[in-house]
DNA sequence: TCTGGGGTCCTAGGACCC
DNA sequence: TCTGGGGTCCTAGGACCC
């Protein structure tokens, strides 16, 4: 069976563990540039509002109902992700982490699903102070449909045999089943179909045509025939730096310089995964909300030889930043992507392509500043390419403390003679 | 004034081959 | 009238996920 452990309301329920006064409260957490709601309360979701909701189209909410706005801290989540992730790790069964905030565990047997479940969830609760749901059946799309029917009720669903038919299933919304979005279930809605077994009824050549493979995948896990196993670890296969700007950018020194900071953490995520880019690709775009013709562009390189040097990879992407630039125009968003990743020690060079002492130097330069980075904080060192200022980077202005990461930090208790 | 960021997988269609 | 058949590889774009 697969159990998937899902943690309720994650970012929202990180703000809350460390700030007492924020419980039983609606809290939202917002993306950067305090731009969209990316997590909810219990609260914040009773007062119907919406993921990924528009902040400032919320503002008079938020504050005749004393909401807690929250800029996101994802240092602090991913800390606490961790230790969850750890607590599942100690358990001895495989397991896959498939999110910040869910991880999928396969338990060949078991005389008491619930009971396990159970015990998972309290030693989470007891260690962490968050609350996760626990979803249990034969597949992994059947264990994402359990988890969110785990939502509604006690915390733990046990889907044992799907065709038992469960109550609950025959009106679980084809939208809220894993892999079918809102594209492929307005397509069903088109046929009449809306609720699980609306769809397990089609025959399988129905499916294909309308839904193709994947979709027939979905529905084959559906009616319990496992089709999706735990993943591997496998190696990440592309990175992506981007940002929407927090002031829009208009001269191409400025746009570099956001350039040049993508590559930077790009080089550094690769070096730290001991791996090397060989196709670097620079997409920049102008407010695609505004009523200004909207203009996007991109493109590719293929680097004659894979690297994780920053300085080389600020080079290339500046090169392809040329080639797109337009003047007068707003720039709102901009974004590096490193595709073509391989391992650093199995590199193919290029026989034309001038490998020397030079790169060599270069790329051990950049582990130096990382190592100088880890051990002062980050941007301790940086490339000057990057800019000081950092102009368009938005100010997030309301971000919670570093409560598990930085000492200065650390929750203090004080206590009081009675 | 104000609308996120980071990923994976699949398919259709073009280019190319014999 | 009429213009093969079978295959691979690559890429852009769509759909999905959190």
């Amino acid at each position: 069976m697969y159990l998937l452990i899902d943690c309720n309301n994650f970012f929202a329920s990180c703000e809350q563990i460390f700030n007492p006064a924020l419980r039983n409260i609606p809290v939202v957490v917002l993306s950067n540039n305090d731009g969209c709601v990316i997590a909810r309360s219990k609260e914040a979701k009773e007062l119907g509002i919406p993921m990924g909701a528009p902040a400032f189209q919320y503002k008079n909410l938020f504050l005749t109902k004393n909401v807690a706005v929250f800029s996101s801290n994802f240092t602090l989540y991913a800390d606490m992700s961790q230790r969850i992730m750890d607590i599942l790790a100690s358990l001895g069964f495989d397991f896959e982490i498939y999110s910040i905030d869910e991880a999928f565990l396969y338990v060949p047997c078991s005389n008491d699903y619930l009971k396990l479940a159970n015990t998972i969830r309290n030693q989470i609760k007891q260690w962490t102070g968050i609350t996760v749901s626990v979803g249990i059946a034969p597949t992994k799309t059947l264990a994402k449909a359990a988890n969110k029917l785990a939502k509604n009720a006690t915390g733990v669903f046990l889907i044992d045999k799907p065709q038992n038919n469960h109550p609950q299933l025959a009106k679980f919304p084809l939208e809220d089943v894993w892999g079918i979005g809102k594209k492929t279930a307005e397509k069903l809605h088109q046929f009449g179909l809306y609720f699980v077994p609306d769809l397990l009824a089609k025959p399988d050549h129905w499916i294909k045509k309308h839904l193709k493979v994947t979709g027939l995948r979905t529905i084959l896990e559906l009616r319990g025939k496992s089709c999706l196993e735990l993943k591997e670890d496998t190696p990440q296969k592309s990175i992506i730096r981007s940002r929407s700007f927090g002031t829009e950018i208009t001269t191409l020194k400025n746009l570099e310089e956001a350039i040049a900071s993508f590559a930077a953490s790009i080089g550094k995520k690769l070096r730290t995964h001991r791996l090397k880019t060989s196709n670097l690709c620079i997409f920049i775009t102008s407010n695609r909300f505004k009523k200004s013709p909207y203009f996007s562009d991109s493109v590719h390189i293929h680097l004659p030889e894979a690297s994780s040097d920053t300085s080389y990879l600020i080079n290339q992407s500046k090169i392809i930043l040329h080639k797109i630039f337009q003047e007068n125009i707003s720039y709102k968003r901009a974004g590096v992507m490193a595709y073509e990743l391989s391992s650093e020690t199995a590199l193919q060079k290029d026989l034309f392509h001038l490998s020397n002492t030079m790169t060599t130097q270069k790329e051990h330069l950049s582990k130096v500043v990382d190592q100088i980075n880890h051990r002062f904080g980050s941007n301790t060192m940086y490339f000057a390419a990057e800019g000081i200022k950092k102009t368009w980077q938005g100010k997030p202005l309301s971000r919670s403390k570093q409560y598990t990461t930085s000492w200065n930090d650390i929750p203090r208790i004080i206590l009081k003679n009675s």
